[in-house]
DNA sequence: CCATAAGTTTAGCATAGGCTAAGTTATATG
DNA sequence: CATATAACTTAGCCTATGCTAAACTTATGG
């Protein structure tokens, strides 16, 4: 009894993590088009799904089906054969999501990686970070 | 005609970042299985599909349906109603798996990161990190 | 003002990875 | 050794995320 107690304590705390994994994925990807939402909206005034598709690497019609998930989510509006908008709540985790970026990036560079591989692991590992690993990560960065 | 060249290979790079993100995925989740599966052999003699459901947070019937990919991928072996075993590239992804999660994991501490959450970040960033990326963090832990 | 190009949407398909419920096999125990 | 429990499998469902092909809308340039 004592030892099966014991077992699945352990493997709750270890499920937990995959569980965050699992959470986390699942969340990246509307991390991901509302962050280059803004991009597009900052660079040229507004964000059309073709340019999305471009950047993201995907077919066209995969950002119209994702897009309707973030309007359902809140996080964008968007008028048929028009450009796509920002709710407060998408800019805000546009934000949060350029700020991590930017951390995340920085430090690789920091640590000695070049820069190709600091752009490309920086965008999978990103969401992944932790607030506690990111204050880490930026603390490495002022002390160096 | 110049602008338009321009535009369309910064995209092709831009979106290089976004295909990678997205083929680790598909790869992350077979280097949990086997990772699990390897440290079930060697803790306990055996994997046992309810032990990795356990472990991972899922329901039992997830795991099986997993493995049946697996099996077809050539990383598992498995008769019905009996134990798991790992193919010779099985055993290859587990150990490529845990000098990762290893690394990544120290760096986190190493880094002045709490254990609870360099363990769980450890989960999620290991699978988006560069050969490059886990050289620096090596470099990192040994000069400190 | 109309033809065409470019962009957007819809429809339909596939795969991955979750779930529950119900059925089957192995095993441990009285 | 019979049966209860635990483990495993199957079936069927769902959502997310990708694709192609075809239809439709908007914008532009003669």
């Amino acid at each position: 009894m004592a030892l099966s107690n014991k077992k699945t304590t352990t493997n709750r705390l270890r499920s937990a993590a995959f569980k965050r994994v699992r959470a986390d994925h699942s969340a990246e990807l509307a991390g991901d088009y509302v962050e280059m939402i803004a991009d597009l909206i900052d660079e040229r005034g507004e964000a059309r799904c073709t340019d999305l598709a471009m950047r993201l690497g995907v077919a066209n019609a995969t950002t119209v089906k994702t897009l309707k998930r973030l309007q359902d989510q809140g996080l964008v509006t968007q008028e048929p054969y028009r450009a796509i908008f920002l709710t407060g709540d998408g800019w805000k985790m546009a934000e949060d999501g350029r700020r991590r970026h930017v951390i995340v990036e920085k430090f690789l560079l920091a640590l000695g990686v070049s820069e190709a591989t600091a752009r490309i692991d920086a965008e999978g590992i990103e969401h992944h970070v932790s607030a506690e690993t990111l204050k880490a990560m930026a603390r490495f960065l002022v002390r160096g």
